[in-house]
DNA sequence: ATCGAGTATCTTGACATCGAGATATAAACG
DNA sequence: CGTTTATATCTCGATGTCAAGATACTCGAT
C-alpha cells in the first residue's frame, strides 16, 4: 500500500532522526523538563560523530587521519611558506597543547611538516609543511570536498546558506571571546 | 569612528567567526576549489567541539564525564526499569563495542549501572541503571539544559525552530540508512 | 537433528587525547 | 635595571577510544 515516487516539494519531506526519538522519550520520562534546547544541540554533537566517522574513511584512502589532516590543511591554508607556531594551530584545531606537541612530533617523523625556531621569540617555534605535506593536504581535501558535497545534496543552496548563517550565530561567540 | 550599540534587528548583526576566515583562506590559497561545503561542515565539527569542552565544564559540578552522561541518560530515557542492551546503547552514542564494553565496565564498578542476563537471549545483557545512576542523571541534565539555553539565547525561538530542521535533514540519512 | 550464516558481546593492543605542571623567554613595572 | 607577571612550548602519566578478532549463542534451511 506504500506510494513510492510521489511528487512533492522536498521540503516537505520529514524523514526521523534519533533526536527526534531522543526528545520524544524525554518528553514522556521528564515532561517537567524544556528539552526543546536538545533540538539544535545534540543533533550537532551526533552529526560531527557521523562526519568524524565519514572522515576517517575519506582519508584512509590518502594514508592520512582526521588530525593530521586538520595539521596540514591549516598550515597549508596559511599560504607561502607554510608556517604557524604551535599556538596559533592550537586555535584553529581546538585541542590542547599537549596534544599539538604529540601531532607535530609525529608528523615531523612522517616527513610532512619540520619545526623551526622561530627568529623573533626563542621562546617560539615554526611549524613549516614540506613539500610531501602539502601535495597530502590539497589531495585530501579535494576528497573531502567532494564527500561533503554529496552529504550536503539533501539542501538546496540556499538552505545551506540559511544553515551556514545561523551556525555562524552559535559558533562566533566561542571563537572570539577567548572561550 | 565605530559606533557601539547601534539599534538594529538582531538578524543583521553578523560577526566573524573561524570559520569565515577558514573558507577566506582557502579561497585565496585555492580559488580553483568550491570550499562552500565547509561553510556547513566546518561550523558542525567545530561547534561541537566547543560544546564538548563546555559539556565537560558543566558535568564536572556533577562528578560525572560527558561519556558517562551519555551512558546514563539513555538508560535513564528508556523509562522504568530502566535497562537497555549494549546494542540499543551502541547506535544511540556512536561509539563502537569495544568502548561501550568499558565503559559499561568503569560504570558498573562506580555503582551507577549493573549487568544482568538478557533472559530472552542468553548471548546478550541488559544493563541498567542503579537509583543513584538515575539520580545523577537527572541532575546533570538539568544543569546541561540551562547551559543549553544559554548558547542558544542568541537565536529566536523560529530560528531555533528553522535550525533543528535544517540539521534533521542532515542526521537522518545517517540515522536511518545503516551508514 | 545438524550445519552454517548471522548476531551480540567481550578481549586485546596500539595509540591519541587530556590536564597539570615544568622550563625558558619576554614584557611590564616601579 | 631587577623583580614580577605573562606567554610559548614541552613533558609526563592516566585514561578513553578504536579496530580487529575471539567467543558464544540463535535461527533458518536442509
Amino acid at each position: 500500500m506504500k506510494r513510492l515516487h510521489v511528487d512533492r516539494p522536498l521540503t516537505l519531506i520529514r524523514m526521523e532522526d534519533e533526536v527526534d526519538r531522543l526528545v520524544a522519550a524525554w518528553r514522556r520520562e521528564r515532561p517537567d523538563l524544556d528539552v526543546e534546547p536538545l533540538e539544535v544541540l545534540s543533533r550537532v554533537s551526533r552529526l560531527a560523530r557521523h562526519l568524524d566517522r565519514a572522515r576517517r574513511l575519506a582519508f584512509s584512502e590518502h594514508g592520512l587521519e582526521p588530525w593530521e589532516f586538520d595539521v596540514l590543511t591549516s598550515l597549508r591554508r596559511a599560504g607561502a611558506p607554510y608556517q604557524l607556531s604551535p599556538g596559533q594551530l592550537l586555535t584553529q584545531t581546538l585541542v590542547t597543547s599537549g596534544t599539538m606537541t604529540n601531532r607535530i612530533d609525529r608528523l615531523a617523523k612522517k616527513g610532512l611538516v619540520e619545526r623551526l625556531p622561530d627568529p623573533s621569540d626563542r621562546r617560539g617555534v615554526l611549524v613549516r609543511l614540506t613539500p610531501e605535506g602539502r601535495d597530502r593536504a590539497d589531495q585530501a581535501l579535494a576528497g573531502l570536498l567532494a564527500q561533503e558535497r554529496a552529504i550536503l545534496a539533501r539542501l538546496s543552496q540556499s538552505q545551506r546558506g540559511d544553515l551556514a548563517g545561523l551556525l555562524r550565530q552559535l559558533t562566533a561567540p566561542f571563537d572570539n571571546i577567548p572561550g
